[in-house]
DNA sequence: CGGTATTTTGAGTATCGTCAAGGCCAGTGG
DNA sequence: CCACTGGCCTTGACGATACTCAAAATACCG
């Protein structure tokens, strides 16, 4: 269902749109008027893309890489909000100014629109506004998704969560091939500091959390930002296993310990 | 158990869509078309209004009290993930099934429009379309300032921001009147056990936090569900204060004009 | 007015935040 | 090629905070 055609398309434009899945079941008109009105720009990691408080000219998608949204406090520190991944969207279509920075956290792709023409088709195009509502929906879903992620009691409990989102939502994102068996490999996006504020916590804590993780068998520290995952299914329970079945679906293929209550 | 209970049929038509501002600035004919596909249903606190799982039939809009979102665990605990209030929407428009249970808090009054018809309309009425779009880019907003109080380390921390998001984005709803002079009064539409689960803590800790505000004089306690606020800068301070500015606007003088997504 | 649920308090322990130091890695310059 | 430097991650120690368990006090409801 949501399988992006590889485009066997004469033109390199063509290709631009290819691979966000969103777009992929716009019509064809739809989509050769966003391509008229698209650029494709490339970022650094680290560098910054839109600052909260200008109404961005442009309403950006996700091509390839990661993008972090951030709010910048009055003191300087920066404080994480959300990820955002392959076909997320952002620049608040028909809306004001953004409330948070967004920053390249890997390098990555952004394919821009730009905001008056983008509005434009989105009123005159039925399939694109549902394609821009739904995808609203969802990144609502996964901030809600999110807080029960951060209201874990424990850092271990927040930690493993976190895990778990990036093995799942971010399946294929995040998460490398295999090394061979069914080892699961999953990278970390963002440093340790950055991803301590993410959770609530301190760096050190974070650090400490995660070793014990790996002291208990249940993930490998490869990288400070590339982990094996060992047992799925006891990281679902260290994180509270709000939706087993998910989990369950995923532990399929790994040999976890099932102890569901 | 709780039952969904059908509302009485709209007798006093005209007046169902007043007091909700999203709808105010819609033209008067896509509010005639609203009002024919609309009814009022009253919940009493507790009582149920959606479950996870099952496309709702309705699109629903709060027109008074609080409805809580939360997730139901495998073993029947509850997290809660948000709060709904005046003017907030809930039914997934043109989307599958709610991934949360939606109950009411308060006492409270929905405004539900058929699926169906609504989303027809929606479809037909740019402004609708336009208006639901704002509900959901603000919507999500809310929900990454919930991530950024949940951030919080420490549990003061979290239920500070926590209350000054009572007396900000909720302000005439769980806000009472003041008595007489500065004093701000606001009532928590849930329980302690509810109220940490949703700031990561247990209700011992929420208890001992609240009365140890009380204690420093940020608050008083008038009933366990009502809280006066004392001093409103400070409280933003123990918050970690990420927008000063509304703050300021607060604690001079009101009335504060609501904030627009 | 009694019964129940919720909230609060208390004591003990585990966890976490804090401060400080050490280690690892990459890039830089001798 | 190697020492040096700076950033990030890790480790250690200690004090503060928060969770757990248990019990008492209070509010709520009929």
């Amino acid at each position: 269902m949501l399988e992006d055609r590889p485009g066997s398309l004469g033109s390199a434009d063509i290709c631009m749109l290819s691979g966000i899945p969103q777009f992929a079941a716009l019509s064809e008109e739809t989509r050769n008027a966003l391509q008229r009105i698209c650029q494709v720009t490339r970022y650094a990691a680290g560098q910054g893309v839109v600052h909260a408080g200008e109404t961005a000219e442009f309403i950006g998608t996700v091509r390839a890489g990661i993008l972090r949204m951030q709010k910048t406090l009055h003191d300087g520190r920066q404080h994480i909000v959300g990820l955002l991944v392959k076909g997320d969207m952002f620049g608040r279509v028909f809306d004001g100014p953004l409330h948070f920075d967004i920053e390249a956290a890997t390098p990555a792709e952004v394919l821009s629109f730009r905001r008056a023409p983008f509005e434009a088709l989105v009123s005159r195009s039925p399939d694109l506004d549902r394609a821009v509502m739904l995808n609203l929906l969802g990144e609502l879903d996964r901030a809600r998704d999110w807080m029960i992620v951060l209201a874990n009691p424990r850092v271990r409990g927040r930690l493993a969560a976190f895990l778990l989102m990036l093995c799942t939502r971010l399946r294929g994102i995040a998460t490398q091939a295999t090394d061979g068996a069914d080892r699961l490999q999953v990278r970390i996006p963002i440093g340790r500091a950055d991803l301590a504020q993410l959770l609530g916590s301190r760096p050190e804590s974070v650090s400490r959390a995660l070793h014990a993780l790996a002291d208990d068998g249940l993930i490998d520290i490869i990288r400070p930002d590339l982990l094996g995952i060992r047992d799925l299914g006891l990281l679902a329970e260290e994180a509270g296993e709000h939706d087993s079945e998910e989990i369950a679906l995923l532990s399929g293929r790994l040999p976890a310990t099932r102890r569901l209550g």
